[in-house]
DNA sequence: GTCTATATTTCGATAGAC
DNA sequence: GTCTATCGAAATATAGAC
C-alpha cells in the first residue's frame, strides 16, 4: 500500500535531481566546451557528489547528449511564432521576438548548440540531417510563397533564415563581447528592446516587407 | 663568416615549423576546442613528435593564445575595406564583401574566436576592451555620420555592426549545418556569390541606402 | 634542434560500504 | 539512493640521449 507514494516520492526526487544535473551541465559546458567541461565541476555546481552523476547519467557523453536535446526542443517552439502568419511581417517578425527572447533567456543552451555545430555535430548529426532539414524546407517554402504572392521582394529563403538565426543568436553565443562593447555591463531591459526593434527593421526592411 | 647563414637557415626552419604547428593548431583547436584538442592531435597534423610542440610553445595555452593573435588581426584587416568610403553603400558592402571571403577561407580562425568568445574570453579578454573597443567606436561614429548625413536610416551603429559580424561569421562557424542542409555538400562558387549578395541586398536595403 | 621515454597530473568511471 | 575511496586511462610537460 506504501509503495506507490514511495515511487512518487522517488520519482520526484529523480527528476529534480537530474534537473539541478541537467542546468549545471548546461552551464559548464556552454562556459568551457565538451572537452573543457569536467563531471566534477558540474557535480560541484549541482551540489552532488561527482559519483551520483555517473548514478543518473551513465556517461559524460550521455549527459551531454541530453543538454543538446534540450536545447533543440527549445529551438523548435520558437517555430511556432512562425505559423500561420498572414505575411512576413507578422510572422517573420514574431519568429524575431522569439528567437531574441531564448537568447536572452537561454544563452547558455544556445552557446553549447553553437558549439555542438561548430564542432561538426558529433551527437546530433541525425537530427541536422531528419528534424531540422525538413524544418528548413517548410519554413523556406512559405517564404517563398510569401515571395510569390508578392508579400517581399525576391530573397533566397535559405539565406534568409540563415541570417535570422545568426543575428538572433549572435546576442546569446557573442553576448560577453556584446557585454564587453558596452562598458562590461549586462544590456538592460530598454537596450534588449532596442536590439529587437533593429534587427527586425532592418530584415523587415531588408526583405521589402515594410 | 659562417654564423649569419648558419643563423638564417636555422631561422628559416624555426619559422616553417612554428607556421606548420600553428597551421595545425588552428585547426585541431577550431574542430575540437581549447579543452578537446591535444598536443599530440596537433603534432600529428603538422608532422612533427609532441616534443618539438614544447620546444617551440612552452604550453598548450602559448600555443592557442598565439592561434588566436593571428585570427585577431585578421578581423582587423577586413576593417580596411570599411574605411574612406563615400557612403553605406561602398562602405558597408565592402566590409561585408571582405568578411564573407573571410568566413570562406579562414573558417577554423572563426570558429576559434567565437569558442574564445563563448567561452568568457579567457586569453583575449584584454583585446577586447582595448583595441575592439576602440575600433567598434570609431566605425560606429562613421556610421552615425552616414546617419546624420541622410545616407542611410537612422539605425543604432552598434546593433548595426553585431548584424553586420553575425551575419558573415554565420558562414563560417555554422558552415557544418548549411552544408548539411545543402544536402550535405560544400557551398559552390556560386552559391557563395548569392550568399554574398543576399546578406548585402538585406542589409544595405535594411538601412535603406539603396 | 630533434626525438624517445617517462614523470606527473587530471579526469572519467567504478567498487563497495552505508 | 548516496557517498568515499580508488582504479585505470589519457593528457601535459619534461628529462636526457643524440
Amino acid at each position: 500500500m506504501a509503495e506507490p507514494i514511495r515511487m512518487t516520492k522517488r520519482d520526484a526526487a529523480r527528476r529534480e535531481n537530474e534537473a539541478r544535473i541537467l542546468a549545471a551541465a548546461e552551464k559548464v559546458f556552454a562556459e568551457a566546451g565538451f572537452g573543457g567541461a569536467t563531471m566534477q565541476l558540474i557535480a560541484d555546481m549541482a551540489g552532488l557528489p561527482k559519483a551520483n552523476l555517473h548514478y543518473y547519467f551513465d556517461t559524460k557523453e550521455e549527459l551531454y547528449r541530453k543538454v543538446v536535446q534540450q536545447i533543440f526542443e527549445i529551438w523548435l517552439h520558437a517555430a511556432d511564432s512562425f505559423d500561420n502568419a498572414p505575411g512576413p511581417v507578422e510572422g517573420i517578425g514574431a519568429y524575431i521576438d522569439a528567437k531574441m527572447d531564448i537568447s536572452r533567456h537561454h544563452p547558455f543552451g544556445s552557446k553549447v548548440w553553437a558549439s555542438e555545430v561548430m564542432h561538426g555535430a558529433p551527437v546530433i548529426q541525425d537530427y541536422l540531417e531528419t528534424t531540422l532539414r525538413d524544418w528548413t524546407k517548410g519554413r523556406a517554402a512559405v517564404i517563398q510563397r510569401w515571395v510569390d504572392e508578392g508579400k517581399m521582394a525576391p530573397i533566397d529563403p535559405r539565406h534568409l533564415l540563415y541570417m535570422l538565426w545568426a543575428a538572433t543568436q549572435h546576442y546569446a553565443d557573442f553576448g560577453h563581447q556584446i557585454e564587453t562593447l558596452n562598458g562590461g555591463r549586462p544590456l538592460t531591459d530598454r537596450q534588449w528592446r532596442e536590439a529587437k526593434e533593429s534587427v527586425k527593421t532592418v530584415i523587415l526592411r531588408g526583405i521589402g516587407a515594410i
